[in-house]
RNA sequence: UGGGGCGUGGCCAAGCGGUAAGGCACCGGAUUUUGAUUCCGGCAUUCGCAGGUUCGAUCCCUGCCGCCCCAGCCA
């Protein structure tokens, strides 16, 4: 097992920031993640604030975690925790940096009024649709509002009074008095702060208004003196406009630098869509195994570091990507393989009878916990007369590169003795119920007295000694590469995407707490669920499943 | 057909004037009591296209073509 870190590819934000480092142009690295508190974390959120906790700590920096809650409409205090939460999760830090948007509203609040008193920003009346229709087109220029040129005076009246609650929502909206014919459509006029008679979750009923977050985030950056302000590729239009409210203010200026955002394959990200499915029951919860959202990847048993490893390896860029979930996965499976204890369990039963073992004896077998790392110890494999295998692991009529039981065939019990399939039992509707095969008591823990190879090893249980647990087997949640391409992306859904199952299972599993993954050889790996698991009744999830190259032969 | 971006192998992605890193996938082969893991080896005469500058261009210039984003009192 290697040791060596993983060399760290340059992307091209590294490349700016060692440049400004090297210049002076900037002599410290502060970066934040700056989550809406409106729903749970995914894993687009990840590569974001990988990117930015991993930049502040390669730079000798530091990160700060920022709650954007400018709109109490959408914002709950139970995100913020969930949020906090998944960042923690994922082993980052931000010290005493925890910060909230609602922290600056008296500072915000102003700063609006220094612009109002400047001519920069001014009270428009009109209605929201009126504005809309004066805001112009892509193409087309924009024309004034009939409120644009109202006093200083005026406009500090009424956006007092807009405070004090004497207006209802909508009525009143102040703007940055900008340019309605820029091509830019961010700089036509922005609203700057709304009439919201909402609670918020942390200021309470304090304010009736509220800023927007293109007047409240490259401000709270400023306070915070953030020097790189890490975002996604849409907010490149309104780099100018976060720029002009820093000019205008005076204040120091952070730089903004754009990244295309995670896209994976058979997933959605859109926090609203993420939404639907839970709000209509087309996943059990933020936290359904199947979900993108890190509390479901966590409940599938995806290991942080794999999540971290993930981040790393898709790099940043500027372009629109895609990346396929299989690449996830790999990352999931290279960090388990190393640390998951190996286990055996049967997920669809086949009776074998071992004929020369006797009927009233159990021997209890040693089997490593990991088969490379025999530091890891060993656990008792219970074996006896009656075992279970898997039915994919017998045909009765195996081409010829099947390493596995047929009648007359020889396969390797994992763990145990090498059998030979004597005779195929079968019930009145023909089908297999029973091997009896024989069994080479003279190779436990070594090869045929006679030198011959037996290629083929299968996993098993004593009959006897398993135990039946649930097993719930997941997989991709959209059947389609990209579910926004479905006429609605919920006919993407894909309908086996959990199939709750039952396995046999060899009794040390019992034991196993809740939220540990093992991995069930040759199948893939279990993790024990952390919500619907009792003692000694644990449920399982499939994380993911081994890699099978025999699969693609057949 | 306004503005802002992006185009390097199947998927990501370095490189930023000196003759195409790396990862994943894939294909061989070795080891293996997991058809897993691990290990070796292979995998772009070419960087969206067409011109130009240069001794030399993926990197500079020009023109095309293609894709993404923007008309919330959302973030």
């Amino acid at each position: 097992m290697s040791t060596a870190p993983a060399p760290i590819t340059s992307n091209f934000i590294r490349t700016i920031i060692s440049e400004d480092l090297e210049t002076g142009r900037r002599d410290q690295v502060i970066t934040r993640f700056p989550p809406e508190p409106n729903g749970y974390l995914h894993i687009g959120h990840a590569k974001s604030f990988s990117l930015n906790f991993g930049l502040a700590e390669d730079f000798g920096g530091r990160c700060h975690l920022r709650f954007d809650d400018t709109n109490p409409i959408k914002e709950e205090d139970e995100y913020v925790e969930a949020i906090k939460d998944d960042v923690r999760w994922l082993g980052f830090d931000w010290g005493e940096h925890l910060h909230f948007a609602s922290d600056y509203f008296d500072q915000l609040y102003l700063w609006a009024v220094q612009l109002i008193n400047a001519g920069k920003a001014y009270v428009d009346s009109q209605s929201a649709e009126q504005m809309r229709e004066n805001r112009g087109t892509l193409t087309a220029a924009g024309v004034d509002s009939p409120f644009r040129n109202r006093t200083v005076e005026e406009n500090l009246e009424l956006f007092k009074q807009m405070k004090n609650g004497d207006f209802p929502d909508g009525t009143h909206i102040l703007r940055a008095k900008i340019d309605m014919s820029s091509p830019n459509m961010n700089l036509r006029d922005p609203a700057m702060y709304r009439i919201l008679h909402a609670h918020h979750h942390r200021t309470g009923d304090k304010w009736c208004l509220y800023p927007m977050y293109d007047f409240a985030h490259g401000q709270g950056d400023s306070i915070e003196g953030v020097t790189y302000s890490i975002c996604t590729l849409e907010f490149e239009d309104h780099r100018p406009l976060y720029d002009w409210f820093i000019k205008e203010l005076g204040i120091f200026a952070p730089q903004q630098i754009e990244f295309a955002r995670l896209n994976l394959s058979y997933t959605v990200m859109s926090k609203r869509k993420l939404l639907q499915l839970v709000n209509d029951k087309r996943v059990s919860g933020w936290d359904d195994p199947r979900m993108p959202t890190l509390v479901g990847m966590r409940r599938r048993g995806y290991p942080p570091e794999a999540i971290r490893t993930f981040c790393e390896r898709i790099g940043v860029g500027k372009g629109a990507s895609w990346i396929d979930l299989s690449v996830l996965e790999e990352c999931v499976r290279e960090q388990l393989n190393k640390s998951a204890f190996r286990r055996q369990a049967v997920l669809n039963p086949l009776k074998v009878s071992i004929t020369n073992y006797p009927v009233d004896k159990t021997a209890e077998l040693d089997a490593p916990n990991h088969p490379q790392q025999p530091d890891l110890g060993i656990r008792k494999l219970p074996f006896s007369h009656e075992l279970y295998i898997d039915r994919d692991d017998f045909m009765e009529d195996p081409p010829k590169k099947f390493f596995r039981l047929g009648p007359g065939r020889e396969v390797r019990l994992r763990n145990a003795y090498i059998i030979k399939c004597e005779e195929v039992i079968r019930d009145e509707n023909g089908e297999v119920v029973e091997l009896r095969c024989s069994a080479d008591l003279d190779t436990l823990g070594k090869n045929p007295a006679d030198g011959h190879k037996v290629k083929g090893i299968i996993h098993w249980v004593s009959a006897q000694h398993a135990e039946k647990v649930e097993v719930r087997l997941y997989d991709r949640l959209f059947n389609q590469e990209n579910p926004d391409k479905a006429k609605n992306y919920l006919d993407a859904i894909n309908p086996d995407s959990f199939i709750t199952s039952t396995a046999l299972i060899e009794p040390e599993l019992l034991k196993a707490e809740p939220g540990t993954t093992f991995q069930f050889e040759r199948v893939g790996y279990f993790t024990v669920d952390t919500k619907d698991s009792k003692p000694g009744k644990p449920v399982f999830n499939r994380t993911v499943t081994l890699r099978d190259t025999w699969a693609k032969f057949k």
